[in-house]
DNA sequence: AAGCTAGACAACCGCGTTCCG
DNA sequence: TCGGAACGCGGTTGTCTAGCT
């Protein structure tokens, strides 16, 4: 990386920045507007980068913005867009005026993060731990009981240093095991080598592994698609986690406590042979958090209120076939991501599902995940046909 | 009182994208 | 069309402070 002529010299200041240095930028920019920042410190009289002087504007002397702390609603409002968009900070922070991207993304990191964790909710995926531990597990079987927890999410890895029972937390339990979560303190003492290694046959086996053992690997879209089916799946067979807080929001209603998340989970091509499934890429695009509210299917209990248009305009392909959904007799309330579930096993269609937009758009940012783990973790595999 | 720990948030860094000559 | 500069973003680090031992 170049680094900017304004940042070159030797005598550029950094660190926290004196009243008088505020009061140049305030002047400057009551003068002449923001922009053109490089030329900012030479005019300003400051022994500042450009680049420093715009993120000190933006951050910290704009007028607009609010000083004081957030909201029950702006939390909610973060939670709900970091579960459409993952750490977009910067279009999240549109949607919730007088905040600044650097606000939300230290107000994550530092409150909700651990406030969902504490909630057995993964902030990275926003699904129960149990569900995450439970769809890794499928995918890891690829690995032939090599999964080291070093890939593994932070939180998860937290999750696993503090509780390294296998067994999916119950939401109120897990709660005191998921203290520290984003101290970076811990993150580099969990860096340490000594306990990173995680025991063989931790993850259960799946139908997945069984497949993966005869075939010896997946190509990507079918990983993903396998990653899905699972996911989706899983969705309908995982815990009933209502937050106090946000009551609406991580509920996953299901009438059969006995059923693992992992069970009904099967290898894409079976799957798909028996359910008549069809995959295709677009089925991993980012779209329905963003649809308007009259694209979402009535009775449909989580509608964003934020406005499509002003956010993520990439991944719009497709909504007219996407814009699909089933809502039967048997009380689904899914979104039209859920569509795949139109020929789902029946033993998946038996229980009652509820599905919350969050839940379901949280997949992607999840698959996202899992795909650079997969690349990473798997690529012996990948470069190892079978076909 | 001193040292330590953790929370909060300001600021920096590196990289990708956009703009412009 | 190309290359450099500027900009924007997300991740990470630094600093301050309050609370605890």
């Amino acid at each position: 990386m170049v680094r900017p002529p304004c940042c070159d010299k030797l005598n550029v200041k950094k660190g926290l920045w004196t009243e008088e240095e505020d009061a140049k930028i305030l002047a400057y920019v009551s003068k002449h507007g923001t922009g053109n920042w490089t030329a900012v410190p030479k005019k300003a009289g400051l022994r500042r980068c450009g680049k420093s002087c715009r993120l000190r504007w933006t951050n910290y002397l704009r007028p607009d913005l609010k000083r004081e702390s957030f909201t029950p609603q702006e939390e909610e409002l973060i939670i709900r867009l970091h579960a459409a968009l993952g750490s977009r900070w910067s279009i999240i922070a549109q949607q919730l005026p007088g905040r600044t991207d650097n606000d939300v993304k230290n107000y994550w990191n530092t409150k909700l993060r651990k406030k969902l964790s504490e909630m057995g909710i993964d902030p990275v995926t926003h699904k129960p731990f149990s569900q995450v531990l439970a769809d890794y597990g499928n995918i890891g079987g690829l690995l032939k009981s090599r999964t080291r927890i070093g890939s593994l999410n932070r939180d998860m890895k937290n999750s696993f240093m503090i509780k390294p029972e296998p067994h999916p937390p119950q939401p109120a339990i897990a709660a005191e095991g998921f203290s520290n979560i984003n101290n970076r303190r811990v993150m580099k003492t969990m860096a340490s080598p000594g306990i990173e290694p995680i025991q063989e046959n931790f993850f259960p086996s799946s139908n997945i592994n069984q497949h993966a053992a005869t075939c010896g690997s997946l190509d990507l879209l079918s990983q993903l698609q396998a990653i899905k089916l699972v996911t989706e799946a899983s969705n309908y067979g995982g815990y009933q986690i209502i937050s106090p807080q946000f009551p609406n929001q991580y509920t996953l209603s299901l009438s059969s406590p006995s059923s693992s998340s992992s069970t009904s989970s099967t290898c894409s091509t079976t799957a798909q042979e028996k359910a008549g499934l069809a995959f295709s890429w677009r089925d991993f695009l980012l779209e329905d958090a963003f649809l308007p509210y009259d694209h979402h299917p009535q009775g449909q209990d989580h509608i964003p209120e934020f406005e499509s248009k002003d956010i993520a305009p990439q991944n719009h392909s497709g909504n007219e076939t996407s814009a699909e959904h089933i809502e039967d007799d048997k009380n689904i309330i899914i979104n039209n991501n859920s569509r795949v579930l139109s020929g789902m096993d029946s033993e998946l269609l038996s229980y009652g599902i509820q599905a919350s937009s969050s839940t379901e758009s949280s997949f992607v940012a999840a698959m996202l995940d899992q795909e650079n783990e997969m690349f990473s973790e798997f690529a012996n595999l990948l470069e190892d046909p079978c076909y």
